[in-house]
DNA sequence: ATAGGGTTAG
C-alpha cells in the first residue's frame, strides 16, 4: 500500500512539475526519468542526456535535478555545470543539486563561488539542503574560518536545528579538531541519528582521543559499519591492533572499508602475515576488493618478500576491476615487485607511467640495488636527473646504499658531493653510514674511520656497525677492537657486535680472545641471536 | 536534492 502511494505521489509530483514548464509530453518525461534511475555509467548518462535534449526535456526541473545528481555520482562536476548553464530558470532544488555535484568533486573556492552565485541568482534563499554540501566541502578542506562564517549564515537563516545541517556542522567542527564546538552542538541536539554519532566518533578519532571516541561508541543507541570502522581505523593507526581486532570480530556486517582498515592496519604496523591472513579471509568470502585493500595487500607482500606471493597478487590485481594506473596502486605494485625480486615486472610498470615521480624512481632503484644491480640503479638515477626531477634526502640514501652494495666507490663519493654541494642537503646519520659502509667495504678503513670521526652529527650504531663489518672483511684487528668497544657502549645488548669482533679474532686464530669475549657476553646475560654464526 | 568511514609510498 505504502509503495503504491509513494509511486503515485512521485508521478503526481512529476506531473505538477511538468505542467509548470509546459512539457511536450509527460509520458516521455516519465520514461526518461526511469531511464536515468537505471543509469550505471558516465557513458550511459551521456546517451540519456542526448535523449533528454532530443525530447525537449532539458528544462524539466525534475529531470535536470536527477541528471545533476548522476553527474555527482560519476564525478563529473564540469558536465553538471555545462548542463546547468543551459537552464533558463533553475529553481532552488536544481541549484542545490549543482552545488552538491561540485561540493564532492571540485575545489572549495569553486564550490564557494557557486554558493555565492546561488544567493544572488536564485529567487529563494538557501535552505536546509544547501548547507550540508557546502559544509562538507569545508570539512574536507579543513577550512575552519570559512566554515565558521557558513555557520553564521546558517544561524541567520534559522536552519541550525535541521538534523542534516546540524550533523554537517558537527562533522565540520570535528574534522577541524574543534571538538568543543562539535560537542556543544551535539549535546543540545534533541534528535540525533547514527550519522550524527559517527561524526562525533570520527572527530575524536581524528584528534587522537580514542578514549572519548570509545565512550561515544559505547553510548550510542545503534551502530553501523561506519561506527566500527572509524574506531577500528583509529586503533590501527595508534598501533593497537588488538583492540582493532576485537571490534572487527564484533562487527556483524563488514564492508570493504572495514576489511581494508584491518589489512592496511596490520601492514603499516609491520605485521604482514596477519594482514595476509585477513585478506585471505576476505578473499574466501568472495568479497570484491578495492584499491585500498590491494595497496595494503601489496605492502604486506613487499615486507614478506616472497616472489611467489607477489606473482599471485600481481595476477589477481590484473584480473580484478582495479585500476592499476592509479598512482598509489602503481607505486605499491612497483615497490612490491622490486622488493620481491620481480624486476622485469617492476621495470615494465615503471615504464608504463606517463609521469614518473621521485618515489617510483626510488622504489625501482632500491629494487636494483637490493638484487645486486647497482649499475642499473645508477643508470636510473642519471635518467632521473636528466628528467629534471629533484632528488631529496631519501633519494640520496637509496643512491648511496646502491653504490655501497655495488662497490661503486667513486660514484658514491660523487653523489655525496652532489648532494651536499649542489642540492644543499645536510647529510643525515644515514647518509654517513652509507658512506662509511662504502669506504669500509672497499678496504679504505682509515678513510672511513676519519669520516665517521669528522661527522658533525652523532653517528648512529648503524655507521659504527658498518665499519666493524668492514674490519671483519679486511681483518683489521686493532681498529675492530676500537670500534667494537664504542659499539658495546652504544648498544650493549646487541649480540651482533660481539659476534663480529669474535669473528675477527677467530680469523686471526686468537682463540683466547674469542673465549674471553664469550665469557664477557655470558656475564652480561647476552645470548647470541639465531642466524649469527660463531666460527 | 542534503550530512558520515579509508593508502604520503622510497
Amino acid at each position: 500500500m505504502s509503495v503504491l502511494l509513494r509511486s503515485f505521489s512521485t508521478a503526481a509530483a512529476t506531473a505538477v512539475a511538468v505542467s509548470t514548464f509546459s512539457s511536450p509530453s509527460s509520458s516521455s518525461a516519465l520514461s526518461v526519468a526511469a531511464l536515468l534511475i537505471s543509469c550505471r555509467s558516465l557513458r550511459s548518462l551521456e546517451q540519456i542526456h542526448a535523449r533528454i535534449i532530443r525530447k525537449g526535456l532539458e528544462q524539466h526541473p525534475v529531470i535536470a535535478t536527477r541528471f545533476l545528481s548522476f553527474c555527482a555520482a560519476f564525478s563529473a562536476p564540469a558536465y553538471a555545470s555545462s548542463a546547468f548553464d543551459r537552464l533558463s530558470a533553475p529553481n532552488l532544488i536544481v541549484w542545490n543539486a549543482l552545488l552538491a555535484a561540485h561540493a564532492r568533486h571540485s575545489p572549495l573556492p569553486t564550490t564557494v563561488a557557486l554558493f555565492n552565485l546561488l544567493r544572488r541568482r536564485c529567487s529563494l534563499p538557501p535552505d536546509a539542503f544547501t548547507f550540508p554540501s557546502l559544509l562538507s566541502s569545508c570539512s574536507h578542506s579543513v577550512a575552519l574560518s570559512l566554515g565558521s562564517s557558513v555557520h553564521a549564515t546558517i544561524l541567520r537563516c534559522g536552519l541550525e536545528a535541521d538534523v542534516f545541517v546540524r550533523t554537517a556542522l558537527i562533522d565540520f567542527y570535528g574534522k577541524c579538531r574543534e571538538l568543543r564546538a562539535a560537542r556543544s552542538l551535539f549535546d543540545e541536539m534533541p534528535k540525533r541519528n547514527v550519522v550524527t554519532w559517527n561524526a562525533m566518533i570520527d572527530g575524536y578519532v581524528k584528534s587522537g582521543d580514542l578514549v572519548t571516541a570509545r565512550q561515544i561508541f559505547d553510548k550510542m543507541p545503534e551502530r553501523n559499519a561506519v561506527s566500527y570502522t572509524s574506531l577500528i581505523d583509529g586503533y590501527a593507526k595508534a598501533g593497537d591492533l588488538a583492540s582493532a581486532r576485537v571490534l572487527f570480530e564484533q562487527l556483524p556486517e563488514r564492508d570493504v572499508f572495514s576489511w581494508s582498515a584491518m589489512i592496511s592496519g596490520y601492514a603499516q604496523n609491520g605485521q604482514p602475515g596477519a594482514a595476509l591472513k585477513i585478506f585471505l579471509e576476505m578473499y574466501n568470502q568472495n568479497i570484491k576488493p578495492d584499491e585500498f585493500v590491494v595497496v595494503g595487500l601489496m605492502s604486506a607482500c613487499s615486507q614478506l618478500g616472497s616472489l611467489t606471493l607477489a606473482k599471485w597478487v600481481d595476477l589477481y590485481v590484473t584480473r580484478s576491476s582495479i585500476d592499476l594506473s592509479k598512482a598509489h596502486v602503481l607505486a605499491a605494485s612497483i615497490d612490491m615487485n622490486s622488493k620481491c625480486g620481480n624486476m622485469e615486472r617492476a621495470a615494465s610498470l615503471f615504464e608504463s607511467m606517463p609521469n614518473k615521480d621521485l618515489i617510483s624512481y626510488c622504489s625501482l632503484m632500491q629494487g636494483y640495488s637490493l638484487h645486486g644491480a647497482g649499475d642499473k640503479a645508477m643508470g636510473l638515477f642519471r635518467q632521473m636527473l636528466e628528467e629534471g626531477l629533484m632528488p631529496d634526502s631519501i633519494t640520496f640514501t637509496v643512491v648511496l646504499a646502491a653504490c655501497s652494495r655495488a662497490g661503486l666507490v667513486e660514484e658514491g663519493r660523487q653523489c655525496f658531493d652532489l648532494m651536499t654541494n649542489e642540492h644543499l642537503i645536510v647529510p643525515s646519520p644515514d647518509h654517513y653510514a652509507c658512506m662509511v659502509d662504502l669506504l669500509g667495504r672497499a678496504g679504505r678503513l682509515t678513510e672511513a674511520y676519519e669520516l665517521i670521526r669528522s661527522m658533525p652529527v652523532e653517528p648512529h650504531a648503524g655507521a659504527w656497525g658498518a665499519l666493524l663489518g668492514a674490519c671483519r672483511i679486511h681483518g683489521d684487528i686493532s681498529l675492530g677492537e676500537t670500534i667494537a668497544r664504542k659499539l658495546f657502549e652504544i648498544e650493549p645488548t646487541n649480540a651482533g657486535n660481539y659476534v663480529l669482533l669474535s669473528n675477527i679474532y677467530a680469523v686471526a686464530d686468537r682463540w683466547a680472545d674469542v673465549s674471553e669475549l664469550r665469557t664477557l657476553m655470558r656475564g652480561k646475560g647476552i645470548r647470541k641471536v639465531p642466524g649469527f654464526t660463531w666460527i
